[in-house]
DNA sequence: TCCTTAGTTCAAAAGTTATTGAACAATTGG
DNA sequence: CCAATTGTTCAATAACTTTTGAACTAAGGA
């Protein structure tokens, strides 16, 4: 870990929330949650906007502690503070994430990438 | 019912993520869910904001489909739209309830009215 | 070392949301 | 009818957020 995180208990509702009320954040955020364990890296989600784009919403989902970025190299390794949101706030991230799937509104997930080692 | 509200379905759940990230909207929804099946009137909001700047705030959770607004007289009845919410996004609406109860950062809901009638 | 890849930073512009006060409308009680 | 109560609307402003492009840093490979 490389960036400044909030601790577990500095993570807080309102902001949470703010965070993942915008869009493309939380296509991210249901990305991430859809490979739980595997670390991404941003160039995952340039479908979602472009590279500064990503650097800002990136660094707002870190800065309210929904996702842990790792310096590796010249990459983030992007993961979901889930383990830490699970303990925060329980059961919000996986009702966020459920709602988001069943909101036909908001696009499918992981779309992009259909079976690309087939 | 008077004014415009949502049907079920038309709730989206970035807006009600994006709505309920505001503190002050937050702290009328935990207030609303503490009096659960009391209809409420604005003036009992008015400790959170001024009269103007509620009106905008109800106007926008009731735009997002978190709050139903019935006109009587020269009030409005204000109510969470719990079974519709828990319909369209089951769990979320209580998460993120229980969430602000246990995050220290928000106030204490409800603290104003002090057993008004003792 | 030089080039490429991965991502950040900065400043500007664009867009959106929140807050305010003054004026307004509608209902109710005297 | 008059006045008070309840809340809305409007326009202005303030404050924030999002998006952009150009310039940058840092690591890794040839």
């Amino acid at each position: 870990m490389s960036l400044p995180h909030p601790t577990t208990d500095q993570i807080s509702l309102p902001i949470v929330l703010a965070v993942l009320g915008d869009p493309t954040r939380l296509a991210i955020v249901r990305y991430l949650a859809s490979k739980e364990g595997v670390p991404l890296n941003c160039s995952k989600f340039l479908d979602l906007a472009s590279k500064t784009n990503l650097s800002y919403h990136l660094a707002k989902l870190r800065e309210a502690g929904v996702t842990r970025s790792e310096a590796v190299g010249t990459s983030r390794l992007i993961t979901l503070r889930r383990d830490d949101l699970d303990k925060r706030f329980p059961g919000l991230l996986d009702s966020v994430i459920a709602a988001a799937g069943t909101d036909p509104a908001l696009p499918a997930v992981g779309v992009s990438e259909v079976e690309v080692s087939a």
